[in-house]
DNA sequence: AACTTACTTTACTGCCAGTAATATAATTAA
DNA sequence: TTAATTATATTACTGGCAGTAAAGTAAGTT
């Protein structure tokens, strides 16, 4: 009995790693696809063809296309956690000395997002326009949902320690997050639809730091109150 | 034969009055449609229904969904423009005597397009995620670029003269605007994601107020350069 | 070998943008 | 007044796609 239920468990493990593998492969697939065609070209049959499977295969891991894309937005999260979670290790270690470091620190953790994974960042900002944040696994809607929210949490931690620190003026830093994530989101989207992909990514930034500089202009001078 | 042809003309104006209604009816459908559904959800035949018609009729008079929505936008360009040029006017008149009047002033004309439209509004963002600017009635898609171009060229003019004038520091002037825009798109997008309707306008308010503040703070200490 | 479970596929439904072919009403020409 | 032309509208379709039901297959279990 006991071989037989280590044998049990031997395939069990086996089957789950399998199970893993496919819905690897099967996010894999999707990114590719969704990369090259972005999200609403892309169709459910090309990223079963090329993940070398069936639609309905799909189905069985993932409830909706909408699924399938936020589940590939959660590495894009985590990047941005892990980022902003250093900058927060230099402010409480006093390594951060001024406001402009913080703010430059907090626009860089968010943008990288963007530059490892632009499509899939392009697509966050697709659903929150479109009403189409239901239907999800209720899990990945949970996590999405926790750690994007987690982020926003940490980015106004950040400015109101940066504010009690006196590195920045102070701010509603509800507000203030938003603003900076608007900013981000606002330039990414005008610039995708203006450049033709070589200059692209030169203009972004350009204009990315003009906004960058703005705010810590903004936020930066000692003397006198923004609010 | 002067009769004859006094006549004809007067019946092809008819025609042309009943065209213009008819085209009339159709985007008042759409607006109504759209607005109440979003613009994914609305289908050709809802506006078709809702415009008392059949769906090929539609198609008589624009080329496809895509046509039917820009089409709805000409009237917020319009808007956007005829605010900022009152701005403008206001600017070389010596009315506005402070940066921060200028800045406000061009946040507002571009606001309040969102305000009086929010739908159609939208979903001009939405256009510059998709890829969908293509097949459009070519007229339309003139006027729109030459407008929409329009609109921030004026911007542009009047950024650039405020600097003249020493109301504002120096900046790029290309940048500074898409700046402005992404912000306000940014927020709009943002606070439409989260808000509930009701205190969405409050939220979208107070967040884009601060933003302003931020840019008029960062360009009007005329002591340092941001560049 | 019969049975259960997990997984995969074939073959569909339903929805929707857009179109071809056709019908109807109004204008013009005879 | 009637035949021909034009403008306008409709019915009935196509094609593409997300999502699903039902049937098949392979592996593990008894």
């Amino acid at each position: 009995m006991d071989k037989q239920d280590k044998h049990k468990s031997i395939c069990r493990k086996r089957k789950e790693r399998e199970k893993k593998q496919r819905i690897q492969s099967i996010l894999d697939a999707a990114k590719k696809v969704f990369a090259s065609k972005g999200y609403l070209k892309s169709t459910m049959d090309e990223i079963a063809m090329a993940a070398e499977i069936t639609k309905p295969t799909i189905y069985l891991y993932f409830k909706s296309k909408d699924d399938l894309i936020l589940s590939l937005m959660q590495p894009l999260i985590d990047d941005s956690r892990s980022r902003l979670e250093i900058v927060e290790k230099e402010l409480l270690s006093g390594a951060i000395k001024n406001g402009r470091d913080l703010v430059t620190g907090i626009f860089q953790a968010f943008y990288h997002g963007y530059e490892i994974l632009p499509e899939t960042f392009r697509v966050v900002q697709l659903f929150q326009q479109k009403d189409l944040i239901c239907e999800l696994r209720p899990e990945i809607r949970a996590t999405l949902d926790e750690n994007g929210r987690g982020n926003i949490d940490l980015c106004r931690r950040m400015l109101a320690r940066g504010i009690e620190m006196e590195l920045i003026k102070p701010v509603n830093v509800y507000e203030m997050v938003d603003v900076i994530w608007a900013l981000i989101v606002g330039v990414i989207q005008l610039e995708d639809c203006k450049g033709d992909e070589q200059k692209d990514h030169r203009l972004k930034k350009k204009t990315l730091d003009l906004a960058q500089r703005l705010i810590v202009e903004a936020l930066t001078r000692n003397a006198e109150q923004v609010i």
